[in-house]
DNA sequence: TACATTTGGAACAAAATCGTCGAATAAAAC
DNA sequence: GTTTTATTCGACGATTTTGTTCCAAATGTA
């Protein structure tokens, strides 16, 4: 079992899913783009959706190692928290086939889609309550709830994308916008 | 036959055509982005290859009208060929359906595509001759053959399109390439 | 009411698609 | 060089999707 061929399929897959979504995107194409036959695949994947699954997996991965590096550069919670949302927004704004898969409609239906979006939750509000219970030994914030204010300051990023998906504002805009929130958030939250 | 209803259907079918290209594109995509039945658009059109023709058609209206614009408020010959060959371009970077049809690999087999590209080609030459024809009248250019000419700088084009479309380079600097291109070509042209 | 225009649900043949199987080929191990 | 193992691919069946037609219903119009 190559490694390399299964990295190669998963990388030719992100650039079709991307391109067309799950639906549109036929298992010929992703072998085609991949240099492979079709059925290739099935000897590195169950099905389609496996493919997507891995390929979710790899940019929420890389989405991960952005978001660490941004937070070990900067020292101070606040900062560490501006950083995070904007990284996640600007991901969000270019569209992944994490965000697709997070949002979709179509996608939604699918059962193993409802676990990626839960399991990729939990880590988000797992990352966030962290920077806070750094901001709350720091004395940056009040000593509230880590858990009960990280869902809030995700759910608030998610309003955010709607407007984002639906109409199509330039990736700019949307993050002074959602910067200014955070702002907002801040001056709640600091002491 | 309302020409509003058709005009509706056009410009739906143009946004999804440009999204998902020809091949990907279903008539119930194309119905639901009109807001209409799919059997309707069966009423305004023969055929799925009806619809694109249109789309195409529509096009490269709007595209004629704004190379006409530009060529009519610049005044010299090599001016206006400087203008014609950059919307000529910018069009083509950004990719609208008209772009697609004269170069997509699948399209290529259809009949009805090879009809729109020789349509279309024979009118470039004719654009791009009448400039030349022009500039020779005012002695900007020598008096050489119009229609030969036309050919090589329309060939000249389309060559620059192809690693245009299998690299995506940023749109500037494919036109700076290009004009670099063209300027090399008047000065073996101009007087 | 009578007529023309417009719409979309149901139906269907043809094409596309997913996933399987077994044979072919390449690589590795012996 | 032969055996074994890993990998690829062509062909196929079952199922779904898609382009297109037909017709009845809805809507406008005089």
């Amino acid at each position: 079992m190559s490694a390399n061929s299964r990295q190669q399929i998963i990388e030719a897959a992100g650039i079709i899913f991307e391109r067309y979504g799950f639906k549109k995107t036929t298992m010929d194409d992703i072998a085609y783009a991949a240099g492979k036959g079709k059925s290739s695949l099935y000897y590195y994947f169950k099905n389609k959706e496996e493919v997507f699954e891995a390929v979710v997996a790899h940019e929420a991965k890389q989405l991960v190692a952005e978001i660490n590096r941004a937070i070990d550069t900067s020292h101070s919670a606040v900062d560490k928290l501006r950083s995070y949302v904007n990284i996640r927004m600007k991901r969000f704004v270019e569209r992944g086939n994490l965000a697709t898969a997070l949002n979709d409609n179509f996608l939604a239906t699918f059962a193993f889609i409802e676990k990626i979006q839960n399991n990729y939750r939990d880590f988000e509000i797992e990352m966030i309550a962290g920077i806070i219970n750094e901001g709350i030994n720091r004395k940056e914030f009040k000593p509230i709830d880590a858990n009960f204010t990280s869902e809030a300051i995700l759910t608030c990023m998610i309003g955010f994308e709607v407007p984002l998906l639906t109409k199509s504002k330039t990736s700019e805009e949307s993050i002074t916008k959602i910067n200014n929130a955070i702002d907002m958030f801040f001056y709640g939250i600091c002491t």
